[in-house]
DNA sequence: AGCTGCATTATGTGTGCACATATTAACGTG
DNA sequence: CACGTTAATATGTGCACACATAATGCAGCT
């Protein structure tokens, strides 16, 4: 039932260049017809070809010099595009039921790894939140974050025993970019008592740093229960 | 030393509407005048909106739906986009030098829970490679990949002691889409020993099945030496 | 009231054209 | 031959226009 798409649409187009590079009809490395001449070929605008080549050059599937001309390419990375939604929908989406526990609330200054990361001076004070998500009342992830109050106006006066604090900067700080890293950690004594662990399992963890311009915003470490798998298509 | 991007073109309209956004003047889920009207606004063409905004959607900023217009995204979902290259290369951006070694091959039938998970039958024959990757002759990953015969012809003739699985199939087979998975493990005594490590440490593990069309491809399942960890930005 | 169908409207896409820009090949000069 | 300059070329972008498509709401009917 899968309708043709008709060459002449950008989709069109686009499926079958893709087809071509997919099945080797076009190897990697190879120079590919250029823009006008695929026009030609498939009856349709310029702008249209340059549209589906476009999404194939974003997906990384082409390498596009101008007067060079397109090229498959070579190396085809796969790009995988994983949306991290606020935590609470993310229990949601499993057909759990959220809850939050606010486990500490304090203004302090952060450790230096920490602050030296956020480029922010080492005694500069900090908000320093700590709290567990629960997925049908069972931990499912442990939050440590701490936030640069001077980047966040009013966030002093927030009652995060009310919100989350994954949710309400989400919704109420503005951020411009982040930086996010993923790993394994083995939980150890303090962290398994909180996600109610063994202390020996793996944990897969989430650091996030958070930025508006060159203003470091908050930095987050999320430690998930044992078992968590985080997936998504290629 | 930024040059202001002239609101003309479309990269110069996207940051605009994107501080808007990004500064709240546009509230989340606030309805965002339509192209036409942005682009007497701006002194440009309908298209040059459309494109800017185009790539807002995208990003996941903002919702568009015909007819009822455009609004901000009321949950703003961060999007992460991991680049996955060829082992070989993400070892050697990390200026070390890579080697590979072959440790098993062997043609038999897979567990059930890679034939199943494939949806292939129980007693197929697959090709079965385990082998090692070092950087800086360390241990860097350990790759345990599952190959269906009959969708790769020829696979069974690769000398696998001489190119790495990871990147033959890159290179030689081709796939339409794939899974991936990531989570966190204990090493175990057999992963230990493979990779130098405390049989005790956290193991960063990725699995990843690829596809053409209906037909599976390959399972992988990569285990990351201790202190492994992936980032990005966002 | 409740339903149907049509007009309206915003976005989605295609076309033909123009000019901008990056890159390479060809050329000419010393 | 080595070099800098120039011309050719493919992609990148912008514009004015047109029509397609989906969602909405209104008008009119029962």
């Amino acid at each position: 039932m899968t309708e043709t798409l008709d060459t002449r649409s950008w989709r069109g187009v686009h499926v079958e260049l893709l087809r071509r590079i997919q099945t080797k009809e076009w190897l990697p490395g190879a120079p590919i017809p250029n823009e006008a001449d695929l026009a030609i070929e498939f009856g349709c605008a310029r702008t249209t070809v340059n549209r589906a080549m476009r999404e194939l050059a974003e997906a990384g599937l082409i390498d596009r010099k101008r007067r060079a001309g397109t090229r498959v390419a070579l190396n085809p990375v796969s790009r995988v595009v994983l949306d991290i939604p606020i935590i609470r929908l993310e229990v949601e989406q499993r057909n759990a039921s959220w809850r939050y526990t606010l486990l500490e609330r304090a203004v302090c200054p952060a450790p230096v790894a920490i602050s030296s990361r956020l480029g922010l001076d080492r005694e500069t004070a900090m908000l320093h939140l700590s709290g567990l998500h629960f997925a049908d009342n069972k931990p499912f992830l442990h939050e440590d974050r701490w936030i640069n109050l001077s980047a966040v106006p009013g966030v002093e006066r927030v009652d995060f025993s009310a919100i989350s604090a994954n949710e309400w900067l989400l919704q109420n700080a503005r951020f411009t970019h982040g930086d996010i890293t993923f790993s394994a950690e083995v939980a150890g004594e303090s962290r398994a008592g909180l996600l109610s662990a063994d202390p020996a399992a793996a944990i897969f963890v989430v650091d996030r740093i958070t930025w508006d311009q060159g203003q470091a915003i908050t930095s987050v470490r999320l430690s998930y229960a044992p078992g968590y798998d985080l997936h998504s298509k290629i």
